[in-house]
DNA sequence: TGCAATTTTGCAGTGACTGCACAATCGGCG
DNA sequence: CGCCGATTGTGCAGTCACTGCAAAATTGCA
């Protein structure tokens, strides 16, 4: 409990070893995945790699798709906060916009990491399915964070969940459609996405 | 194949068979998941429940899952065809909107069935990541008609991907609102939402 | 009825994922 | 410094989704 470590944010050696093998991990699924594609990369073959045992493997992502994507419940929490205590003049979809633009970047890794997930994630198209599965907690948690900032009650209201449903498939879109060989870059195409999204799709 | 093969549509006993088959299998996984929910349901129980070996549950469905769901390839075809030649002065959001209210309440089966389905999608939240991984699928059928519609090449311009994954975001925002509780009917609150994206989400 | 195509099925295997019990490690404290 | 409680790593055994393969049952047609 928080009442019996002192350390608990990063200090131990204990945090740390925890983030590194969970750095490890990673890293070690992003390699297997851009040498024999997602789906010949056994859950086995990335603990060896990560040097962990494959039990181990399950104790730091809950599934294979987890451990290539790589985001903490620690990132998602602060992606919520974020949503929920927003600047004044800015309006869900442009916080949303904000934040989305983190979760692309985030600041918390370091340029190596960042650049492999980039690489991957747009290379392996048949990551797509592992993509959407991991939204449904994103989703989740922003809207609720969503629902939090606009005082409304848990699905009292529609908009909150549909502008986070939207606001994240946009994005979805735009990485498939690089996947797919698509035209533009990435970030301009999200840029893309959201005008014509606060413009009105028809 | 379709040379050897007279009564490749509906007419011979082969054909009734198969149809009778996938909806056996349908009908005893939607049973099952509302009786123990969707995790605690085993391919093997929905196999003996409908009458067939374990074996021959994976020829008819790719996955648990899409046992559940139960749309088949050729409903699919048919919405895809369906957006691709739509009446000339209708929206691609529009015809989306059409052909989504379609898939919910299709007219190829009949209405025991159908409001099993509705019962069960709408009642089992822990259906949710079977229902976005089923929507790739779907999602790149109807990206591919609407690029044809509009004459692009394909990947040649976002907006036939961001249209489409647009629309059905919003559709499954309002199906998990349903499933948690939330305000509404689910008909009204699609309209709503598409009318929403229509004017602009902010 | 007999033949060819299709469908069903059993079998054996792979791989993701889990619970459990035990060993290793760490952090703090006397 | 060394012990103790708590956390973390690991091995094991098991379940279940899913697949390829080849034999058996079924169907359509001549």
């Amino acid at each position: 409990m928080s009442t019996t470590t002192p350390t608990d944010d990063g200090c131990g050696l204990r945090e740390r070893k925890k983030r590194e093998t969970r750095r490890a991990i990673n890293l070690a699924a992003l390699d297997l995945v851009e040498e024999k594609g997602f789906a010949s990369v056994t859950t086995d073959e990335i603990a060896t790699r990560a040097g962990v045992s494959a039990r181990t493997f399950f104790n730091y992502f809950p599934s294979k798709e987890a451990a290539v994507i790589g985001t903490t419940p620690e990132e998602l929490e602060a992606y919520a906060a974020s949503l929920e205590q927003a600047t004044p003049g800015e309006s869900p979809v442009d916080s949303l916009r904000r934040i989305i633009a983190e979760m692309l970047a985030p600041g918390t890794i370091d340029k190596q990491l960042r650049a492999k997930r980039r690489r991957i994630l747009l290379g392996e198209p048949s990551l797509a399915p592992a993509l959407v599965g991991n939204n449904i907690r994103i989703e989740n948690a922003l809207t609720a964070a969503l629902e939090r900032r606009l005082g409304v009650a848990p699905g009292a209201s529609l908009e909150p969940r549909l502008t986070v449903a939207v606001a994240l498939a946009a994005v979805r879109a735009c990485i498939e459609h690089q996947q797919q060989g698509g035209s533009g870059r990435l970030e301009r195409n999200i840029d893309q996405a959201f005008d014509s999204i606060a413009a009105g799709l028809r």
